[in-house]
RNA sequence: GCCCUCGUAGCUCAGGGGAUAGAGCAACCGCCUCCUAAGCGGUAGGUCGCAGGUUCGAAUCCUGCCGAGGGCGCCA
């Protein structure tokens, strides 16, 4: 029985009890809390729901918690339903009830763990969209890492995902990209508020090599050639290393191309026209805090020329007419204030504020020998996504920056990374992935039938009964939950923690119990049950780290 | 001054109305003639920043304060 079933069960016994007493079923929650306690002696599953409405309906708790345990007691499939403490009612599945839900997995495979609440819901996720003047750094690098997990998530909860990269690629910014390439090529200083990073040098020379004889142009033509060129190379290297990296994006949005369609100069007539803009001080501002913004904001500058939010908005526009239901940003928490602004942005469009969602994350931190090292591309203290990935290679690197909430800012600490360490838990994680296909592996040499594959309907489920067994078989059972909360809340860390539950569950049970036959012993038909129930964690295992794009191992 | 996030074990962090607050790492003591010891068991370690409030019940929700980080451009 899946925790959702009983979930179900309960409410509809609870219901009973309620009509039976003449008393309002409505006080119900929609979804009841069934759980599973920390303390075994609390049952398999304990749920609150008596303590919830017994004063909505004029009941004492235990009363009613009594009354909803003997509703269940009996029922096909469970064991026992007892009250404990305040009004708790603790359960207890049957053995074979419990089983049941390995099979489930066993034939739902690769698709354990999907559900369908976002129903197709059309959303566009843009993350990292760092800027194209320099190599992914470590904030943009944990973007990349949550959210391709976050569009994994999504997608397999029911929602069809675009993933999209938005590049500023327009503005003063890339100037002074431009201009330090020039510099470099030149061999002379960077200019003011320009950057001096050892890539430029090698971009500069690059471009060079590309187009020999550009440094001759006129200086007009030659800084043309250097922004073309530049800008491509550094693309090119952008997308490469987050490529290399596992996440690969549907779109690849140039803020210049909407400058470059008249799109911008249409939104902000547009906006002239509904009234939501008015001119002041020489310069044209959006009325945004009319839409819950902290103050107006300059979309066109006095110099005639559109302020950055101007590219913005019609990028929102642009996302609109090409059908999102929802557009969500993942941003840096130095860009919080961009919250109303992009809401208000929506609603000046005439949207509804909610299809615009913002997910700020907390920075990521540099400690070496114990303290804050401040990047900075000059000093030569930037680190990159490379450099990570070269630290502690694609997998570590990924689900190291997925398992945190982003609402934490994360230390990553240098001299760590130098030692290339074991101490990460995705090995913890991973070795459980690699034991259990290494199971798999013996099962068959010694000639078993494989269980993988099968519906597992010749196997006796019931003989799960260790209580190393029974948790891992609820561990197991909680996945789908893991997943569907982690979609709801933007939240990929909990798929990682969930993992590592899972993880521990199946090592504990692996110390405890023996799968295998040694010797000269026959399988038995606990040996093919628990064979089950091992392909059903490695499955498990397998779809979560999926969602984190983190692979599964088959040996380690 | 205003806004956002955080403050939980020595360290890094989960848990975000439920029962005796958890994990990894670090420390200490044990466990491989046997399916992968990158594992398992045990010991030790806590005023959940502080003070009020809401509730049958608060680490969790509300208010204030303290501390840390980040924002508050006709920059992008």
């Amino acid at each position: 029985m899946t925790p959702s079933a009983l979930a179900d069960l309960v409410r509809s016994a609870a219901a009973e009890v309620l009509a039976a007493r003449g008393l309002d079923t409505g006080a119900l929650p929609e979804a009841v809390i069934v759980e599973r306690p920390r303390n075994p002696e609390h049952g398999d599953y304990a749920t609150n729901v008596a303590l919830q409405v017994a004063k909505k309906v004029g009941l004492a708790p235990r009363e009613l918690a009594e009354a909803l345990a003997n509703a269940l007691a009996g029922t096909d499939g469970l064991d026992s339903a007892e009250v404990a403490g305040p009004g708790f009612v603790n359960l207890r599945l049957a053995t074979d009830a419990q089983g049941e839900l390995v099979r489930q997995v066993l034939v739902q495979g690769a698709a354990y763990g999907c559900g369908d609440e976002f129903g197709g819901l059309a959303v566009n996720l843009e993350f990292v969209s760092a800027n194209p003047t320099g190599p992914i750094h470590l904030g943009g690098t944990r973007w990349a890492a949550v959210g391709d997990a976050l569009g994994r998530i999504l997608t397999v909860r029911g929602a069809v995902v675009t993933r999209e990269y938005y590049f500023n690629d327009a503005g003063a910014q890339i100037d002074r990209f431009v201009a330090s390439l020039v510099a470099a090529a030149r061999g002379a200083e960077p200019p003011e508020d320009g950057y001096g990073g050892a890539y430029i040098s090698e971009l500069a020379s690059e471009v060079v090599r590309a187009e020999p004889g550009v440094l001759e142009l006129p200086d007009g033509q030659r800084d043309e050639v250097f922004r073309r060129t530049g800008i491509e190379l550094m693309f090119e290297q952008i997308k490469r290393s987050l490529h290399d990296f596992g996440t690969d994006f549907d779109v690849f949005f140039h803020e210049d191309s909407l400058h470059a369609s008249g799109a911008v100069d249409e939104v902000l007539e547009q906006l002239k026209r509904s009234g939501r803009l008015y001119h002041a001080d020489g310069a044209w501002w959006m009325r945004s805090t009319e839409f819950g913004d902290d103050k107006d904001r300059v979309v066109i500058k006095s110099d005639g020329a559109p302020a950055y939010i101007a590219g913005d908005i019609a990028y929102l526009a642009d996302k609109r007419s090409r059908g999102f239901d929802l557009c969500i940003y993942m941003l840096g928490a130095d860009h919080h204030g961009y919250i109303g602004r992009l809401k208000a942005t929506a609603a000046a469009l005439g949207d509804d504020p909610d299809v615009v969602e913002v997910l700020i994350g907390q920075m990521v931190n540099l400690v070496s020998e114990g303290k804050p090292v401040r990047m900075s591309k000059r000093a030569g203290t930037v680190v990159t996504l490379e450099d990570l990935v070269d630290a502690v290679g694609v997998d570590a690197a990924r689900y190291e920056l997925a398992r945190y909430s982003v609402d934490s800012a994360v230390d990553v600490d240098l001299d760590l990374l130098r030692k290339n360490t074991a101490e990460n838990p995705v090995f913890y994680v991973q070795y459980a992935h690699a034991r259990l296909a290494s199971l798999q592996r013996n099962a068959a040499e010694l000639g078993l039938p494989p269980v993988a594959g099968t519906d597992g309907s010749q196997i006796d489920l019931g003989l799960l009964s260790h209580p190393r067994e029974g948790d891992l078989v609820r561990t197991i059972g909680e996945f789908p939950k893991v997943v569907a909360r982690a979609a709801e809340l933007r939240e990929p860390h909990r798929i990682a923690r969930y993992l590592e539950e899972l993880a521990s569950a199946y090592h504990k049970f692996y110390d405890a119990a023996r799968v295998l036959p040694q010797g000269d012993e026959e399988a038995t038909p606990t040996t093919f049950a628990r064979l089950a129930l091992c392909e059903a964690a490695r499955q498990t295992v397998a779809n979560g780290l999926a969602l984190l794009g983190v692979s599964a191992p088959d040996r380690m």
